[in-house]
DNA sequence: GTAAAAATAGCACGATCGTTCGTTTCTTTC
DNA sequence: GAAAGAAACGAACGATCGTGCTATTTTTAC
């Protein structure tokens, strides 16, 4: 709730050269139907939205409603591209305000948990869509990987950057960090939306912790561990040799 | 495919005491056509999964699919309790014939990890079935949730035994190490599945060796990294203050 | 073998789905 | 205001859904 951005990802029509105002109501009510769409993709799924559960949410008629998406595919499109638009400007816009480095890496992490983890709006349709989408070609899967891959591209982006700035081990490998940090966010989704853990926000935030401290001034890399037999073995060679 | 267990989870009807051989070709049946339903509720998901569909690809009247379940919520609930049965004997069993400790630990994980990533196969029931009913109460909800819940009790003990087998840190813990195994599991099933990135895999196993790495003999606990601007500040409270 | 019982087929129902089409109502533009 | 155009409605379509019924076939038990 509370998302006033309307923000309708526009079409601008074919060919039409900006016309100064457009055509108002049209993209006024077309507005309210995503942003009601919205809502019920994140209940239901994409592959839940029905056109008829959206007229009666909205008091129109289904043909109404359809007009203005010309299919349910569309719809689904336009669902999935305003959702990125909102998950930007809530998640990603805000952290960049931060100092490059670790402030904006943590800054972008913890907007993403608390956009995950808030139970009163609902499910992620990035991680939802992906469960739903995976094995589904067609346009709706493109779009949700050109979202998803997007997200992902700026996250690497940030870790790369806390690189840069000396936060983080040079080593550092980008994309095993990403898809750790990912992890912890899509046990996040797991854990509160579905088992109902309370204090799934907390161990999300405290693994993320653990991450970043261990790549910010961490031993050398870790070597493959077969799983020890007993105490010492092969296990952490390198690992706090200094305890 | 190849996995020839039938294994109908028999109801054993209400009250009858176990007769010799009960009902053979109406368990057959059923059997069969719970084999397929997992094939399809694997691609399609447990909402996706229709009777109709099912009756077609059993080359069967609808009606004839119906009777031995009785409901489509009772066929649901049947394909996922038949999964529980599928995952236990491929992933739990026969890790337990490894040594208590890391090595069961990591047999657990590596049977995991390879029956997500199976591309031929297909989906994780648990997995989607989480991302499903998550928002929808009901039965088949709480088998899901019961049946995960058994899985990670039963992670949660190969942990516990590690510790008490000396193979991690006694202080480590254990919903906190359960809780980033299955995000890895979880960021594996996205990016094999979803994003199709091949590497996947590897990068699960690398952060669960790093993982048992740091709980088997690492630095004490990692305070809260409020993150650092630049050198000086706060930053990392207790982290890397070495260099 | 025959009789009882179980398994399956066939048909139809109400509901909902996405979609089309022609009409009506409302907005915009002059 | 009036004319032009966009927006919304209402009804209907074919399809599919889950689910009852009643036959009919097949399997079991004697």
């Amino acid at each position: 709730m509370s998302d006033p951005v309307p923000s309708t990802s526009v079409p601008a029509a074919s060919g039409a050269a900006a016309a100064s105002r457009p055509h108002p109501k049209g993209q006024q009510t077309r507005a309210a139907i995503l942003d009601a769409a919205l809502g019920l993709a994140s209940h239901m799924g994409l592959e839940g939205l029905s056109i008829g559960a959206l007229a009666e949410l909205m008091q129109m008629s289904k043909s109404g409603v359809f007009a203005h998406f010309g299919s349910r595919e569309e719809l689904q499109i336009c669902v999935v591209r305003e959702y990125h638009v909102r998950f930007e400007a809530e998640v990603f816009a805000p952290a960049l305000r931060e100092p490059r480095g670790l402030p904006r890496l943590g800054a972008l992490f913890e907007r993403w948990v608390q956009r995950v983890s808030r139970e009163i709006d609902s499910g992620c349709i990035y991680i939802s869509g992906a469960v739903e989408f995976d094995d589904r070609p067609g346009p709706v899967r493109e779009a949700l990987v050109a979202m998803v891959a997007d997200w992902h591209q700026a996250l690497a982006r940030a870790i790369r950057l806390a690189i840069d700035a000396g936060h983080l081990r040079p080593d550092t490998d980008v994309q095993q960090m990403l898809f750790e940090i990912h992890g912890l966010i899509l046990a996040l989704h797991h854990d509160a939306r579905f088992l109902r853990t309370p204090d799934a926000p907390q161990r999300a935030r405290r693994a993320f912790q653990r991450i970043v401290a261990q790549a910010a001034s961490a031993e050398a890399d870790v070597r493959p561990v077969r799983p020890a037999r007993r105490a010492r073995n092969s296990a952490s060679s390198g690992a706090s040799e200094r305890h």
